[in-house]
RNA sequence: CGGGGCGUAGCGCAGCCUGGUAGCGCACCUGGUUCGGGACCAGGGAGUCGGAGGUUCGAAUCCUCUCGCCCCGACCA
């Protein structure tokens, strides 16, 4: 094949040419954010933000339905609140922006500076987390045994002053949702952590159609404050492990820290066993890089903001009306179906833009189904029906009296089939490595000037020493992002997750394997 | 925050070495021919060349500083 005639890409670069470029080429080309004249924060659009209001939408009815209620905190935290914990001092430190003046007066440039008579006593951290200043309202709430548990969740914006920014996977603002709940007995926090995993796993799952590997993480990873922190993982397309969401087992270390203190049944004064959960708009990038391919954004259905665009074709005024008639009726049958516990939702692209392009803009906002009605189609009573996860041009005719259900049932088929898609890549670059050459090798690009995809997850075995831990760190910057609990789907049965064996780095028996991968 | 790269029209880039006040493709606008399709022809609009200093008769081009973005690393959702 002469290099004229590769197929063209609506995205260059291709994943296999330049993943990291390609990544911030399909942001901008599926217009969901861009970057702000604020550095490190991003601006998301329409189509991106949709995005995350359906991640929102659905998340929020699965913590409705765990029995956990919405509230809001300060954006502003006292630092004396920060540094009530030592080690969530210690983690977040050196990551925070601080307000230290609460007035702006002239300066002697003609700028606006500071007052320095209005310098705050105490100077307020934007919130790189809440669990000082919800700690601090639950000491105020709790009691008594019987003001237990407290399920709260708190959806907001926070900031870490990142040193490295990247749209969606890490900036300087984000978007998430913080879950805080605090329980009058350890099984009982400990149940919770575990259930909130299971609802971000279930979430992955069936909403984002992204596999995920859960359990919790080593101590060298644990959330700061944490007792335990457990976590998903997910791979993505360049075999990069993404750490998609995190619930903790906080212990008594927040409620010692913030005061939160009940009177048990018992009559004793106890100190609550709290948690806290959370998921963010790292999502949508974890979403763009579980389906999206060299021609733009794919969206599982359950989330895409529109699941349908309807294209009209027109050849002259005289027509016109007659197939925005027929457009109009099939759009009020299409919104009047449910699908995964909405409503079909259709947008109808009128605009005066040329078709070929107009359709190559929706291919690459990846709305899943496109449907063109042109004059023949009303005629003879079809339309042409187009999917995402198909090739631009494969369109089939669909009769007019089959559409409908059609479109239901392809929207199906296409969830399930992302899944099932990142499921067999995840399985094809999981791999059971037992020696460390073999190790070393996996992880290490041939190309070591232009580095091609290589590696995916190592499960080996680990002694559970941190210092072999930190030995794969320094020597190919893999770390283990998981300890899994069960087998992973799709591996095999010669990787085995639970098998006796030697840790990969230093020999000592080792009950399990663990996840190793590089990661974002 | 360390190492490297890059900032020129909305997007992608050339020009910079060898100073003489900007060019290409796509996008955009107008007219026409096309048209189940990322078209073609003709015409057109759009850039204080990231910012600030400096050198010079003259700076996108040379020097200094600064800001931002990207990649690699350390850190992290």
């Amino acid at each position: 094949m002469a290099k004229n005639d590769a197929p063209k890409t609506a995205i260059t670069p291709t994943r296999n040419d330049d993943y990291a470029e390609w990544y911030q080429q399909v942001v901008r080309a599926a217009d969901l954010a861009e970057q702000s004249p604020v550095r490190g924060c991003m601006v998301i659009k329409p189509w991106g933000y949709a995005i995350w209001e359906n991640i929102q939408r659905s998340l929020d009815l699965m913590f409705k339905a765990t029995g956990h209620k919405n509230a809001y905190f300060p954006l502003f935290i006292p630092k004396s609140f920060l540094e009530k914990e030592a080690q969530h001092v210690e983690g977040f430190a050196k990551e925070c922006a601080v307000v230290t003046h609460h007035r702006l007066i002239a300066g002697p440039d003609g700028g606006l500076i500071p007052d320095p008579a209005a310098k705050l006593e105490e100077p307020l951290i934007v919130r790189p987390t809440s669990e000082t200043i919800i700690g601090a309202a639950f000491a105020q709430w709790v009691q008594s045994y019987r003001d237990l548990p407290l399920l709260i969740n708190q959806w907001a914006n926070v900031v870490r002053w990142e040193l490295r920014t990247r749209l969606f996977l890490r900036t300087t603002e984000f978007l998430w949702q913080e879950g805080h709940t605090a329980h009058a007995t350890e099984a009982e926090a400990r149940e919770e952590t575990r259930k909130m995993l299971e609802v971000y796993a279930t979430f992955a799952e069936d909403y984002m159609a992204m596999p995920v590997i859960k359990g919790p993480k080593t101590a060298g990873e644990r959330f700061p404050g944490a007792v335990d922190t457990y976590a998903i993982e997910a791979m993505m397309q360049d075999r990069k492990a993404l750490q998609a969401g995190t619930s903790h087992f906080l212990g008594q270390n927040f409620a010692k820290a913030s005061g939160i203190e009940f009177q048990s049944k018992e009559e004793k004064k106890e100190f609550a066993w709290t948690t806290s959960w959370g998921v963010s708009t790292r999502l949508v990038g974890a979403l763009i890089m579980s389906h999206s391919d060299d021609d733009g954004l794919v969206l599982p259905p359950r989330l895409a903001p529109a699941h349908v665009v309807i294209l009209p074709i027109f050849r002259g005024d005289d027509t016109r009306g007659k197939i925005l008639e027929y457009i109009d009726a099939l759009k009020k049958e299409l919104c009047d179906q449910r699908i995964f516990d909405r409503n079909v939702e259709v947008e109808v692209d009128l605009r005066d833009v040329r078709g070929g392009d107009k359709q190559w803009e929706w291919i690459k906002k990846g709305i899943p189904l496109r449907i063109e009605v042109g004059l023949r189609d009303v005629e003879s009573g079809a339309a042409m029906l187009a999917r995402r996860d198909r090739a631009p041009k494969d369109k089939a005719s669909v009769p007019r009296g089959e559409l409908v259900a059609k479109v239901v049932e392809t929207l199906r088929d296409m969830q399930a089939g992302l899944l099932e898609k990142a499921l067999a890549n995840r399985a094809a670059n999981t791999r059971a490595i037992d020696d460390r050459a073999a190790f070393d090798a996996f992880f290490t690009a041939k190309n070591a000037d232009k580095p091609e995809i290589h590696g995916g997850f190592a499960l080996s075995h680990w002694c559970g020493d941190g210092a072999c831990e930190t030995a794969i760190k320094d020597a190919l910057r893999v770390t283990i992002r998981v300890i899994p609990e069960g087998e992973i789907p799709g591996v095999g049965a010669s990787a085995t997750v639970f098998e006796q064996g030697a840790c990969v780095v230093c020999g000592k028996p080792s009950a399990q394997r663990v996840v190793f991968a590089k990661s974002y």
